[in-house]
DNA sequence: GTCTATAGGCGGATAGAC
DNA sequence: GTCTATCCGCCTATAGAC
């Protein structure tokens, strides 16, 4: 997994720690349990403040550390940030499963809609991250954008442009039907303090992601001319 | 205006400048035109690292100005960043026309997703500072977010209703619905890195604003049943 | 291996020069 | 009115204590 262009590769929570004679390497317990702490920390101030905003103070405070001690286990706050990013596009990654022609439009859509939005709802501090990332210019995602990322829409969207030549949805274009799928999932973890605000709520329940995603779901299918 | 809860009214660029005998006291040429650059650095920079991030060195730099020199013109940061979402809202404002029961359903949407992506498309820096601002957990826009935008949108989405119960559309969630535009209309410039490396652009033209100001326009008044 | 005291630099802001 | 020398606090990172 090269999803960023780093130099100096940093492991930090790559579950089998290096080297070790036999296989019980087990980063003792409380190192793991520090990592974790900071981890899911970094993740909250980095997704709040974005990579100069969000301050290792900050992070420690977050996490009951003491700030040099969260820079003994992480290495430098370059290092956590990228860590960081590549548990977000593992978790990405692990969502994507491939499609052909022969697949119906209708199911892989719905699916598409509903993976996406279980995966903001699972992790709206990553989602959030990976908004402020790309935000900022994506310095350090740009690689992952133009590659991986890429070649998996170009594959999908071949796939969609199939469907609507054999009349199973209008011929819209696929990469902005791809990308308006991604923002209105996204939106409801990115822009929470909007929601919240307009809505009147103190929190979106299981139920509104669930009204939510079946209106997404609707939509966008009749929209493109599925189940018509 | 009072969008933005602020102690000390901060006016910076409030056109007029205030006492002085007649009508010319035209802030200084100087002084106008120094203003001018560091507004528009200071958007371009906070979009890019949100408030914390945003230094006011990288602001002066930026506006080609001695860092001291910014903080003389603005007074301070924090009057910086708050006049920038003001004037963000201020452009907001200016598009939001009300609407009544009696109008074309199909006009009036379409017409507010075309005035949502222009205003994006004439601003994308202001969108991303928007951006920021609510990823951050909205703490200057909280109080605007909860009652002024929170109050359109309720009067927006009870028309919604009464056309759905007209049979002129179909009965989605209004509120649904206009998260859905904002956040799709938003896309294009707040994710316009991860767009352009999808797409293997340098930049997004006119054009392709108009194609996908027609896509969006298509889809979701199909989506809703408005022009079956 | 775990943790802390210290260093060196950049942050915003202001007192005072022109 | 315009601009700059200077202050103090917080930043990341590391050398060294335990």
């Amino acid at each position: 997994m090269t999803v960023i262009s780093e130099v100096g590769s940093s492991p930090i929570s790559s579950s089998a720690s290096s080297r070790s004679s036999a296989g019980e390497s087990e980063a003792s317990a409380i190192r793991q349990r520090n990592e974790e702490r900071i981890l899911e920390a970094a993740e909250a101030v980095f997704a709040q403040h974005g990579y100069r905003g969000g301050s290792v103070q900050a992070i420690a405070e977050a996490a009951g550390l003491p700030k040099s001690n969260v820079l003994y286990y992480v290495g430098s706050k370059r290092r956590l940030y990228v860590a960081l990013l590549e548990r977000m596009m593992a978790r990405w990654n692990a969502m994507l499963d491939d499609i052909s022609v022969d697949d119906d439009p209708a199911e892989i859509l719905e699916a598409f809609i509903r993976s996406k939005m279980a995966l903001t709802r699972a992790h709206p501090q990553g989602s959030r991250l990976f908004a402020a990332e790309v935000l900022g210019g994506a310095p350090f995602l740009q690689d992952y954008l133009r590659g991986e990322l890429r070649d998996w829409v170009q594959a999908r969207a071949r796939v969609f442009e199939q469907w609507a030549e054999r009349g199973l949805m209008d011929p819209v274009d696929p990469v902005w039907l791809i990308f308006l799928i991604w923002s209105a999932t996204q939106h409801y973890a990115d822009f929470e303090p909007q929601v919240l605000g307009i809505t009147g709520r103190d929190a979106l329940g299981e139920q509104d992601y669930q009204h939510i995603t079946d209106f997404l779901c609707r939509l966008i299918l009749k929209g493109c001319g599925i189940r018509g």
